[in-house]
DNA sequence: CTTGACCTTCCAGTCTCTGGAAGGTCCATA
DNA sequence: TATGGACCTTCCAGAGACTGGAAGGTCAAG
């Protein structure tokens, strides 16, 4: 199976395929007499393993300790549960901390009127900050 | 004021206040007879202007036309509140993206015992995929 | 045999800093 | 006055995770 039939099958892009092989994520593909890469089933499995990992937002270098751990039969769950477990904390951080900064925002999207006046509390929350809150602290 | 002192009273440190300078987000500053960047009250104003906004997850590009709309006293806080209001949306698609993969991983993490035992429902659930939900479609 | 869709490599750019090296400057103290 | 340490300067490189594009080779259909 070429690249492009790889890509399609697995959701990963041909060119971040490369890119994965580049940086050591997968291992060198077989290459066709022409030089092609020739992908096998297994090879697919592995990639569409790593699409998910991602479209949950591991980081690559997880991802990386994920397949060790998928292909290592004798680690302990408990190996993975950690993995994962920092990952939702991660995650978890993220959010709040996205929550803060739209809370902030909001409040000073309500108070603009948002005509042709130029007086804005957006723009005057941001320069004078007397009434920022969570996301001015947080930073 | 030294740039030292200038990170210090704006919160942008002077590395990151050197960057702004050369990508254009602030104009150079002036220089004392011995090179030394010389930062006015005004200019202090301008960087913590950017800290905000920055703090507030506005990209880079979007101070730069934050900046100029708190510069242009002839402009309609409209003008203001669409680029505000696009960033909550924008923050708002982040987060629900960020609560599917979450829930997703938090209902493997929960599956897991997480003992000595290799069998792990979490590298299960990424390698099959059968339960895979939001996260998944949304990659 | 030509055409168009694939494949290859390599370099550059995205975004927002951050670290580090090599060297100049300023100020206070000995 | 000399010296030390804390500042400042520039420039280069790296992070993370791709993505775009150019230049050129290959494959399959008509």
């Amino acid at each position: 199976m070429n690249i492009g039939a790889a890509a399609k099958s697995s959701g990963v892009p041909a060119k971040t395929i490369r890119y994965y092989e580049s940086i050591g994520l997968i291992p060198p593909a077989h290459r066709t007499e022409s030089g092609y890469r020739d992908f096998s089933k297994i090879e697919i499995d592995t990639l569409r393993f790593i699409q998910r990992a991602r479209s949950l937002g591991f980081p690559v270098k997880d991802v990386a300790k994920l397949l060790d751990l998928w292909h290592d039969r004798s680690r302990a769950s408990s190996d993975v549960k950690a993995l994962a477990t920092g990952h939702v904390e991660a995650i978890d951080r993220k959010i709040s901390e996205l929550h803060s900064m739209r809370d902030t925002l909001l409040h000073l999207v309500t108070q603009c009127h948002g005509d042709d006046r130029p007086d804005c509390p957006i723009i005057d929350g941001i320069a004078g900050g007397e009434q920022m809150t969570a996301a001015d602290i947080a930073s």
